[in-house]
DNA sequence: GTGAAAGCGCTAACAG
DNA sequence: CTGTTAGCGCTTTCAC
């Protein structure tokens, strides 16, 4: 059994394969009479041209630049390295050529820096982790001008000439927390939101969560719960998150919406605060161990990895097969604790 | 830019495209000297046959037939029709033809029958979802005499002529539910392990989900709560369990260690039982109103549809491209509420 | 309008 | 041992 090709229907129509190559292409210059004949046989045969012998021509090399937060300054972003890797070893056959690059996630000039960096090595393609709203915007424009597709993942930045946009639904994600902190509180308590952030940059992110949160809240018989929010610098936070819990009395739980939640922890533990239910984000090995340990009780699992993963593959399947890309992909949002957090990690 | 090819490789050393074949694949018949230069090279630029190329010649069709049992006797099994849609339309153009069966998962004998039926057929490969041990190990002996290469998912059999297993740790599966039964369920307090299956032939799971759940209360100081099993067929349930839980008092949950958590649910509700927490496996659109109204904590995703996606996608990868099939691949154990289940099933 | 032919990268058969 | 050649399915060019 064998596929039907170009030269099979070539043949059955009594035409050229180039005659059947310019019906499916319509390239016109043909006959009526010649046009149907294939138009028919193409559709009886339900014929898919073979896209492996279509881009053989194509001996290209795609290079593909990812561009992410440095690790070292936030291990958030760790888990990219990995996945590029991999991406690079998956596909460097095909042609593909993968590199990582890094922008400071405290300086917005090391952001503009590195792109305009790319810009002039102009890659076939760009994928972006964007820290910095504003600035992303001009980025995404001028890649858009050079005729560089750019995907992004992650953070979602409002622009329509993203190709692709691959993270969370960032509210529902803020509403997961507070279903879980409401079934680990008791009622009558008092609940805090703490966002902890370097420059308020990606203030947004935060922004999402805590409205999911609250609506959440919200929809319950709330008042029973009183909910307060506490946005700090990493610099300030010890003081400031100290201050604020001596402020307060029947504190049952605290969300952190980053993944800065171990921070959270060593403070409560040197200050002998027990009872204080935790719930933050990512599976950071600092996290990772408070976890197993119960000191904190659920993280929410953004994925970097996948993300990164699938960013990436979307580019090159559409390079290599032309394969649509989709135009936005919102992973699930897991919750993770001490007992499935290694069905996420051996991975 | 572009890759290099077995053309410039043969220009650069000095010989013909032949002989640079001839030593990337080891046919002998070179030369020393020839051997050498050509192999010096290769390493340098770290060439990369293009796998595209490579299997132009391969114009076959390659079926792949998956077998599952009939989702109208067992709605569990309704994502994989999805899935394998899915993936018709997506490797239809590769020559990849997918065809979906049934057997019952009530009758040993459908599964045999069926996949006789398939074996005269001769696909290139089998993925197929085993629900009955024995049989599937001798089904699976004969596709290997055939010639037929087996994946499996879901259900593991220990086979080493199975090519690749998707699905989840079990064992850790049952874990995660005695943690979050851990979580809601007061101290002092009883807990029952409810297996429901029609055949008990898949009883293998649900014994694995039943020591994990143990396991993980055995490692508590256990001794406050009791835990109790009750294995039952599908149509002695709803009196055995009424008869069962009038038997004890103080229950405070349930863990089913399958899908049909939502027949538990009924009974309990026609019976005006309350404040008994249920924990329970899989997205089923019975159990997700449960899960939404609260009546249901948690649900346990095994995430059917993957779990076929991928089992597909590794064979059809293996047979287009040479990529490896991994032996074994195990999905995350997802914990869905009702915040995070519309991430999972908008998808 | 149309067919013939070359070529993409790789493999395999064949002739030397 | 080695080079040449044909051919996989599709596209593109060129001559008629």
């Amino acid at each position: 059994m064998k596929k039907h090709t170009i030269k099979d229907i070539a043949k059955m129509a009594g035409v050229s394969k180039g005659t059947v190559d310019r019906v499916i292409h319509k390239r016109g210059k043909v006959s009526q009479k010649a046009l149907e004949k294939v138009t028919k046989l193409l559709e009886e045969i339900d014929y898919q041209p073979n896209p492996i012998a279509r881009n053989l021509k194509n001996n290209k090399v795609y290079q593909i630049y990812v561009v992410i937060p440095n690790p070292e300054e936030d291990s958030f972003w760790e888990p990219c390295i990995k996945s590029v890797n991999d991406a690079i070893a998956e596909f460097k056959s095909f042609g593909i050529v993968i590199k990582l690059f890094f922008y400071s996630p405290n300086s917005t000039k090391s952001f503009k820096d590195i792109n305009n960096e790319i810009l002039n090595l102009s890659p076939y393609a760009v994928l972006l982790a964007p820290l910095f709203y504003k600035e992303s915007i001009s980025v995404v424009k001028n890649y858009q001008s050079a005729g560089i597709k750019v995907s992004t993942f992650n953070n979602q930045i409002d622009s329509k000439q993203v190709v692709s946009f691959v993270g969370q639904n960032l509210f529902q994600s803020g509403r997961v927390a507070a279903r879980l902190m409401h079934m680990i509180t008791p009622k009558n308590s008092e609940i805090i939101i703490c966002h902890i952030d370097e420059t308020f940059n990606n203030a947004l992110h935060m922004q999402q969560k805590e409205k999911g949160f609250r609506d959440y809240f919200d929809e319950q018989n709330h008042d029973s719960y009183t909910i307060s929010t506490l946005s700090v610098s990493q610099e300030n936070l010890y003081k400031s998150l100290i201050t604020f819990l001596k402020s307060k009395q029947n504190i049952s739980g605290i969300f952190v919406t980053t993944s800065k939640v171990y921070k959270v922890v060593e403070i409560l533990r040197d200050n002998n605060l027990k009872n204080i239910k935790l719930i933050g984000y990512d599976l950071l090995t600092e996290n990772i161990d408070f976890l197993k340990e119960d000191i904190i009780s659920f993280l929410i699992h953004q994925n970097p990895k996948t993300q990164t993963y699938l960013g990436l593959t979307y580019l090159v399947e559409h390079f290599l097969f032309d394969k649509e890309i989709q135009n936005q992909k919102l992973l699930p949002i897991d919750i993770v604790n001490s007992e499935n957090l290694s069905s996420y990690i051996e991975n």
